[in-house]
DNA sequence: CCCTTTAGTTATCATTTGATAACTAAAGTT
DNA sequence: AACTTTAGTTATCAAATGATAACTAAAGGG
């Protein structure tokens, strides 16, 4: 195995995946919140109660600008903050019923795109698919 | 096979690579161009001799907004537009020298990044990720 | 030749994002 | 009790990005 070829594949891998995210996700989210706002939104509907210093870690932002725009997104009523009982320094962040339901709506439209775009897939090649997303996603993308 | 179950498993592979491909590049690219910059570079490199319309079409952004950064580019002595001979409204982007070696450069971190990650992978590891990526970069990231 | 389309530029403005300093308050440590 | 660390906030500034209007110049079509 070439590992240097393996790279280039890498490359114009992520590349693809980039490109074709960012068409399925195409004018999904509200035009409320700006893009950032919902890279934590979607962090947080994925990941669940999660406090800002996490969010800060993992989507490479510092903390005072996390905390402005968890500021932000709180006033537009799309999450909330909830105190720790033990330690009370710590928060959690989770989704309130209107943030929800937006995510939802994100969601179900890139849904819909990805139906579209897979609905010429053989079952054979859905299974394919599958069996190549957990491939990469334990032994490269962990 | 579930295709809302492919759907989920799809939000989590791709949240992952954008991730890890975040990790990959950190601080690769460097501190004389923007983030913006560094990708319109990128796409020039896996494509080669590219116009400002395909760069706008491709990056989603407004051909204002590109004719600036390509012309901050230029400025800063990375890339170099040639004219079409044929049609003298279009234009052609080629990396320079310089920007060769910078892209060249920040592949290198990238790819020892990347080695990193896959040392411990067996032969046979790597068999299944090289075929894995092509499998889904035909039938679904295409 | 006139009209329309294509390719790209320049200028300008608003918004978003990034970075830093200075701060509060709670928890942990000695 | 004093000190340090952790978690988070507020304020402020600079830079990057996005959006729009108005423009030039060449190509294509009738």
């Amino acid at each position: 195995m070439d590992e240097n070829a393996l790279f280039t594949k890498l490359v114009s891998f992520t590349t693809s995946v980039h490109r074709v995210t960012q068409e399925l996700s195409l004018n999904a989210k509200a035009d409320s919140i700006t893009p950032i706002q919902y890279n934590i939104l979607e962090y947080v509907t994925v990941s669940q109660s999660v406090t800002p210093s996490e969010i800060s870690d993992c989507l490479h932002m510092s903390m005072p600008n996390t905390s402005r725009e968890l500021r932000k997104l709180i006033e537009k009523g799309l999450i909330e903050k909830i105190g720790d009982l033990g330690d009370r320094r710590k928060h959690y962040i989770r989704l309130s019923n209107e943030g929800e339901t937006m995510m939802k709506e994100a969601f179900a439209t890139i849904e819909y795109r990805f139906q579209a775009r897979i609905q010429n897939a053989s079952k054979e090649d859905l299974k394919e698919i599958d069996r190549a997303l957990e491939i990469l996603q334990t032994k490269l993308f962990y």
